[in-house]
Parts: structure tokens; C-alpha cells; sequence
DNA sequence: AACAATAGTTCAATCGATTGAACAGATTAA
DNA sequence: TTAATCTGTTCAATCGATTGAACTATTGTT
């Protein structure tokens, strides 16, 4: 009884203690701003600190009283947890590369938009990295990635880029790789992007549908999966929609706006110009309006024009151009996901997903000869 | 006891997935080699972690041998630094996070390159963070960098954001803050960006050089301190070039695309409207153009027209938009000085850089009448 | 030869959070 | 009453690199 009574006296006076600190504490932070560890919180409760960590982690072994009053404090003296301690220790950074070509281009801006808004509902951070189209850059990028030790990578491949090494590095390494978009077969990946194949059938479906004839196509490099795909697209879809296949009419080219200024000269001083351009890409159509409209010739009269992507600039100018959207917050959406399935455990699964969804055509002034 | 058998059956099974998913990372592991430590470089030269550690920093207690060596086994173990475990023990982190309101927009994203571009030579790692010009989402942002511990903040304000308390927290941690562009004087933080009241300058010189007389200005708002300033320099201009100041000529708005189609309508059924227009952004000059093609009026004849920070279709479309250039690779990179100059201990000054950097008139077909 | 100075290492604590094992106390079962 | 079970917590090791102090050879000085 006696022993019983003094743990009472002993647990009064603790508990006496126990506000006494807090106070203490809060005005210690108040007055100095020092950072609050789990270390301070176990003190201001009288607890240990591994107590206080599996509280904030809701272990079951912690009762509920405790953990309500570990949390408040912890809101109240404004704690932060330290995430480089947690990431050290459970190997997990909470961290995740986003690698991308370019920033400023409407399709892998909202993606990013989308892959960040997705992975943070789970807690993740999401660090942007562009390789501005740079092979050497890309390398670096992930070797700065590798380094803060992310969770993973999703990213979209450089123009430049050939070789695939420093992909292959970031797999040897164990961390989990998502592509989406740009990508190679060779690599063997996650993957998430739009059917660049059927996306040729849209166009020349359409234009055939607009009473073309001689379709020419500008093409990206053909070292790049998605342009070889469009080309292919292209050569399948004149056959199925019986239209002559003139390999004069297909170029490559890193689809710039003066990509598209020189092929579409090129083109208009051959003997039997075509009668529609379809452009791998929007810059490279935005080029061959300009000449277009530079020689006089009339869109989509004499020449109806499609490009690819759906950058702004395309319902922006004279005629507007007609192009193919990518659907890049779906695409965003579903490389996110994609990474969360890889590093769910419970959802471990040695398969590699490959996700093609539909793009669709929209269509502009620039390819509309019927009304 | 039925249920608990069947339970016990249930927790069997999934132990033995869970078994035979840990082998299999676990295999997948052990092929790629596991990761390379201090420790591992130590036990190979037979000396001590701490050994390693100082030779890898070089610590000028170390022998240039010793130096070698480790540098040497190092290399070819591929040993990569765990940046989480000294980051912690260090208290940074070589990340710093760059917020911006959008990143496709051709200013900020070439800011933000030559930032990263900066930064990385100085060993430091970039987070990208875009807060939509959402305020919320800025606030989140900003947690999010704070949690992972960013060594400093660079930032351009949200054109939704007006109360700063989140931009104070930032500064309360002890963590550098520089703001870029966009920025409030209240908040007390080094700043870079053009000289937004002498931009309004240029551009009323020139409209006046061009025979304009009554200049509208479509201007963004007020309560963001950039715009205020291009409103005060275009009064201010028009004063010193003895033009008529007309408030009936002078606009409030979010300077999007339709922003710049409805006042320019408004303009344009005005008793007296204007004769040249100076939007404080391009997206409102496009619109403005749009409107004014649309109803017949000539640019430049009738209307010259002048928009702010040289987008990238300004010069696309036609006629092409005269602009003002912000110079964002210069901004860009004097933020990460900025930066750099603040974290550098043997620079410490107490004194906050205001850096304030001349912008540039580009002059083209929609302002240029006289050739 | 004795001692100080110096170079080159090792030792041990540390950063902050996490985690399995250990332990104490309360409750229940035998 | 004793043993078994369950609950709630503490203990101590750990993640990997860093760092000042301590220690040990080695060299130089007188």
C-alpha cells in the first residue's frame, strides 16, 4: 500500500514536473527558435524518445492517451520531423526524380503537374530536373538524383540521348524507373504514353477524310522510339487508307521551328508538291506555316497542316493548328501510379507494366476544309 | 478456434508471399552489389572509417598516400556517397528549392535553368517546385521544402498570393530566403529582378517615337508590386513625355489572353479610343491582337501594340508583339549568387541585396510604323 | 638522451529517428 | 497461487558520415 501511495505522490509530482517542463520548453523555443526533436517532446511528457516516435508512427503497442498527447505537444511546440534522420534509417527518402527534357512545353509541364499532384497525396516529395534535350545533361541529373538517393525516377528521355547506360545505372542500382513518353524498347521498364502508331492512323484518316491526296510527314529522329512509331504509323495507315507512300515526302529532323521552315521550302519546290503536311511535332508545323504563309500558299486550302503535341501556340495563331493531344495529365497521372505499384511490396510484382492510352486528334483551321 | 486457425493459415501464407518477395528483391539486390560504404573502403585498406572519411574531404591530417588510395578504392568499388547520413550529421543538405508560379512560361523556366546551372557547379541540388499561381499550393510548397530540410529557398511569388506569413516562416527557421520577379516590399528578403517603373519607360519612349499620342495600358494587379511599379513608370513616363494621362485609358487585371480580348474591346468602343496599347504581360497583348485583327484595325498603323516579358510567341505570331525581355538567364543567375552569398559564412552581411537589373525593349512589327 | 613538436591515425560521440528485443505491471487462466 | 498472456513502455543498436580529442609513432631540437 505504502509502496502504491508513493508511486501516486511520485506520479503527482511527475505529472507537476511534466507541465512545469512543457512550459519551459515552450518558451525556450520561443525564445531561441531551436529546432524540436522527438527528444524534446519525450522530455516535456516524460517519456523516452523511441516512445514519442512510435506514438507520431501510430504503433499499436502505444496506447491512445499517449499518443493524443504526444501529438499535441508536438503540434504545439511546432515540431518538424527530421527527415533526413528517418530517410537514413529506414533507407527510404521519401524522394522522387522527375527528369524531363524540357519545362517549358505544355505536354511535360502538366505531366509533371499531374505526377506531382498524385505523389504528394502519398507523402512524396517530387524533385524537377531537366535535361533541356542535353544528353550530357541527363547524366548528370541522374547522377545528382542517385546521389540524394530518391526513390525513384520517372523521366522522359532527351533528344540527344543514344546510349543508355546511365538508365541502366539507375536499374543496377535497384531504384525503381518509370518512363513515359520519350523511351526506348531496349530498356527494359516501366512505361506509360500515348499509342504514337494509332495517332498516325487519326491524322491520316482525317486529312484523307479533307480529300488529301499527297500527305508529306516531317518526322523526328527516327533513333527516338515514339518517331520511328509515328512514321511507321504513317506508312501503315497511307496503305490502309490506299494513298501513295512517296519516301520524298518523309523527312527527319529534331522538329524546330526551322526544321519545319527549310523541310516545308524543300517540299514546295518539288515538282508535285503535296497537298497536306503532318508534323511530328508542333514547332516543326508552326515553321512550315510560316513559310506556307509566307509564299502565299493558303491553309487549308491548297495545303492542310497537322502537327503534334497540342502546344499552346497552336489555337494561338493564324490558322490555328490542328494537332494531336498527348493527354499529358493522364499520362502524368499514370506514371505516378505506376511508381506507387512498383514500390507497394504487397503489390511486388516481377511483371513490367506498359501502359499505352489513345491520344486524340483535335481538329483546327489549319487541316478543316469542310465545314 | 476454427477462425484462429484460419487466420493462422491466412498469416502463414502471406508470410510466405512476403518471404518470397523479399528474396526476390533481395536476389535483385545481391546481383547488382550491395552499397558501398566508408566501412567497406576502410576494411579493404585496413584502416578506419573515420580514415576514409577524411581522406575523401581532404582533411590535411591525412597523408597525400593515404588520400590516394582511398580515393582509389573508392573509385573502383563505385562507392557512392550516402548524402542522407552527412547531410544529417552536417545539418545541410546541398538541396536548395526553387519556387516558381509556372514553368511553362519562357521566363521562369530560363531562370530557373541558369539557376540550376549555378548552383549544380557550386555542388548543390535543385528542387522545382511550381505553385500554379495558387496560394495554397504555394504554402504546401513551401512545406514540403522545409521538411526536406533545403539548405535555402529561391522564390517568385503566386499572383494569387497576398498575406506572406508563410514567406515569414520560411525566414524564421533561419532559412535563406531570395526572391525573384515577383516580390512584396513588406517582406524583407534579398531580391532580384528587372526595374519594372524604367521598363514602363522604355516602352512609352518608343510608342512616343512612334507618333503615338494616347497610350492605353493594360496593367495587372495592383497589389503585386511589379505591376503597381509599371503602372507608376508608365504615369510617370507619360508625364515626362508630356502625353495625356487618361484613367479611363488604364486597366486592372489578371493579363490573361481573355483579360486582354475584353479590355481591348472596351478600348475600342471608347469616343476617343487609344492609338497604342502597352500590356503589362504578353498573354494580354495576344489577346488584345486577336481583338484587333478580328475588327479590321491595323497593328501597328492604327494601334501599336507592346506586351512584357518576350514569351515565346510573341515573336511567332503575326505581327510579332514587341516585348520586354526581363533577361531571365541574367536574373537567374544573380538569384543563385544571391543565394550563394547569403549561405557563405565569410561573406556574412547583414545587409540584404536588393539587386535591380535593366530590362530590354525588344522592338517588332506590332509598335514598329516607321522603318 | 630527453623532450617537444608534428604528422597520421584511431576513438568515440554525434546528427535524429527508427525498431526489435527486453522488461515491468496488470489481467486472465489453470 | 502460479503461470501465461497482454499492454505499454524503455533499452540499445542502427542507418552512414563527420569531427574534435586522444593516441602513437616519427622527426627535430637542445
Amino acid at each position: 500500500m505504502l509502496v502504491k501511495d508513493r508511486t501516486k505522490y511520485l506520479l503527482k509530482l511527475n505529472n507537476r514536473l511534466y507541465l512545469f517542463n512543457r512550459l519551459n520548453k515552450l518558451i525556450t523555443f520561443l525564445r531561441n527558435k531551436k529546432k524540436i526533436t522527438i527528444k524534446d517532446i519525450a522530455e516535456a511528457l516524460g517519456i523516452t524518445p523511441s516512445a514519442v516516435s512510435k506514438a507520431l508512427n501510430d504503433h499499436p503497442r502505444i496506447s491512445k492517451q499517449t499518443k493524443i498527447a504526444v501529438k499535441e505537444v508536438a503540434k504545439k511546440l511546432n515540431y518538424q520531423p527530421n527527415n533526413l534522420a528517418s530517410a537514413l534509417r529506414k533507407g527510404k527518402s521519401n524522394l522522387v526524380g522527375v527528369m524531363i527534357p524540357r519545362t517549358n512545353s505544355n505536354f511535360f509541364s502538366l505531366a509533371v503537374e499531374k505526377i506531382v499532384e498524385r505523389l504528394s497525396k502519398e507523402g512524396y516529395n517530387v524533385i524537377i530536373a531537366q535535361s533541356n534535350e542535353s544528353f550530357e545533361r541527363e547524366c548528370k541529373n541522374i547522377e545528382s538524383l542517385l546521389l540524394i538517393q530518391v526513390d525513384g525516377i520517372i523521366a522522359s528521355m532527351a533528344n540527344e540521348t543514344t546510349s543508355l547506360e546511365h538508365y541502366e545505372k539507375i536499374k543496377s542500382k535497384g531504384v525503381p524507373l518509370i518512363m513515359f513518353d520519350r523511351w526506348e524498347d531496349e530498356l527494359d521498364v516501366d512505361y506509360v504514353g500515348i499509342d504514337d502508331y494509332k495517332s498516325s492512323f487519326l491524322v491520316v484518316e482525317h486529312l484523307k477524310q479533307q480529300n488529301c491526296r499527297r500527305i508529306a510527314h516531317i518526322g523526328g529522329y527516327k533513333h527516338t522510339r515514339i518517331y520511328k512509331k509515328r512514321v511507321k504509323g504513317f506508312k501503315d495507315a497511307l496503305k490502309k487508307y490506299e494513298l501513295p507512300i512517296d519516301e520524298t515526302l518523309i523527312s527527319e529532323s529534331s522538329l524546330l521551328i526551322e526544321d519545319g521552315r527549310r523541310i516545308m521550302s524543300q517540299l514546295l519546290e518539288l515538282p508535285d508538291p503535296p497537298d497536306a503536311v503532318y508534323a511530328a511535332g508542333d514547332f516543326a508545323a508552326l515553321g512550315a506555316l510560316q513559310v506556307l504563309e509566307e509564299q502565299g500558299v493558303q491553309v487549308p486550302e491548297d495545303m492542310a497542316l497537322v502537327g503534334f503535341s497540342n502546344e499552346t501556340f497552336t489555337s494561338l495563331v493564324k490558322p490555328s493548328i490542328s494537332t494531336i493531344n498527348q493527354r499529358s495529365e493522364l499520362i502524368g497521372t499514370l506514371a505516378a501510379e505506376t511508381f506507387l505499384k512498383r514500390v507497394d511490396d504487397s503489390k511486388w510484382d516481377p511483371k513490367l507494366n506498359k501502359t499505352m492510352i489513345d491520344s486524340e486528334l483535335i481538329i483546327r483551321n489549319s487541316s478543316l476544309k469542310t465545314k
